[in-house]
DNA sequence: CGGTTCCGCTACGGTCGCGTAGCGAAACCA
DNA sequence: TGGTTTCGCTACGCGACCGTAGCGGAACCG
């Protein structure tokens, strides 16, 4: 039985777990989803199948700790502008969908939540958190009177991040720092006071 | 070798095809790509697999041809009022994405897309047509006067359409018609002159 | 209406993925 | 350091899925 107190952890298990979640991560990207199994996780980590079962009960658990380890933390910055604080936000999320794991196996876990209530759960969480970190800063210009204080912020929300969304996974399209921040100002400028 | 001319196809070919496309949406809706395999789909369909070995060489072709097959039409109406119209081009994208088949299908084109040069095709395709709908209707405001002739357009289209999809497959949040109205004016008031 | 073509079905072998049993070894505990 | 626990591996049976061969019958052609 595992201490509950000390929540020691068994070197190996972390090490298998690490590789594990590593070729789960691989194989979504180049496979998608039905590349996703115990035998080719097995094969490609190096990791004993039974140990991948020990570890997850099936392979929607699997995946999930996929998605959930390649997670970005969304960053923040609160400077004096509004305006340069959202951009290097939203600049910084553009980057994130564009490069790197987590853009390329986000729409398999989008489209897992369909189907998957823990799934939807965790990208509803993922989502959640982001808004409310940039609902924050805003509710912050609000406050110090830079940000009209009627404005909808669920609505000015969606209407940042929405399209660098829109863009990178249904118009495919690339998106520049230059479309970032005219999207940014088309937005923010009209809700600006002083 | 089938007439090139009088382009005839066989009632027999084009029942099943009907019957295995069905099947397969079904499969896609229930159980996501991993769940559309030869086997389901001619279980489900009642049609041999063979019938549909010829129809389809792999998987991927299969996925397509059912994709294509529930891509709804867009339209667009032209009344005086732009706002009007695109209130009503984007509350039917709501609907399409909320209700029925298409939306729950869409994720797994998408995914498919990462991975498919064909998927990529067909996606950027619908994409590069339904925006080409809403950019045909805001350049003929901008020719009455009605719309500042300097806007971007690709930008307006991404502001618009955006935020629809980012709260149906991101956030994951319901969208009133009301929330499409706010969006639409939020966006081209600014836009507007007289 | 007789000949031809193409469609759709049944049947089958081969491969892949699932899930478990049983054993050696590493990590913890006193 | 000796005993216990838990991890990780090899090996295996089972079912699902793949892809094809061969045949009967429906749809076209003259």
């Amino acid at each position: 039985m595992r201490s509950p107190v000390t929540e020691r952890i068994d070197p190996r298990c972390a090490r298998s777990q690490q590789r594990v979640l590593a070729a789960a991560v691989e194989l979504l990207r180049e496979e998608g989803l039905p590349g996703l199994t115990f035998e080719s996780v097995a094969a490609r980590s190096g990791v004993a199948k039974t140990t991948i079962y020990r570890h997850f009960p099936d392979r929607a658990a699997m995946h999930l700790a996929a998605i959930d380890s390649v997670g970005p933390d969304v960053e923040m910055s609160t400077s004096n502008d509004v305006v340069v604080d959202v951009v290097k936000f939203l600049g910084g999320l553009n980057l994130t969908l564009h490069h790197g794991a987590f853009g390329d196996v986000l729409l398999t876990a989008l489209d897992g939540a369909e189907r998957c209530e823990r799934m939807d759960e965790l990208a509803r969480g993922a989502a959640d958190q982001r808004r409310s970190v940039l609902s924050g800063r805003l509710k912050l210009a609000q406050r110090d009177g830079r940000l009209n204080a009627e404005a909808d912020l669920d609505l000015v929300c969606a209407q940042l991040v929405g399209p660098i969304f829109y863009r990178r996974f249904m118009s495919r399209q690339p998106t520049s720092a230059t479309f970032v921040a005219k999207l940014t100002r088309q937005v923010l400028d009209p809700l600006l006071r002083a």
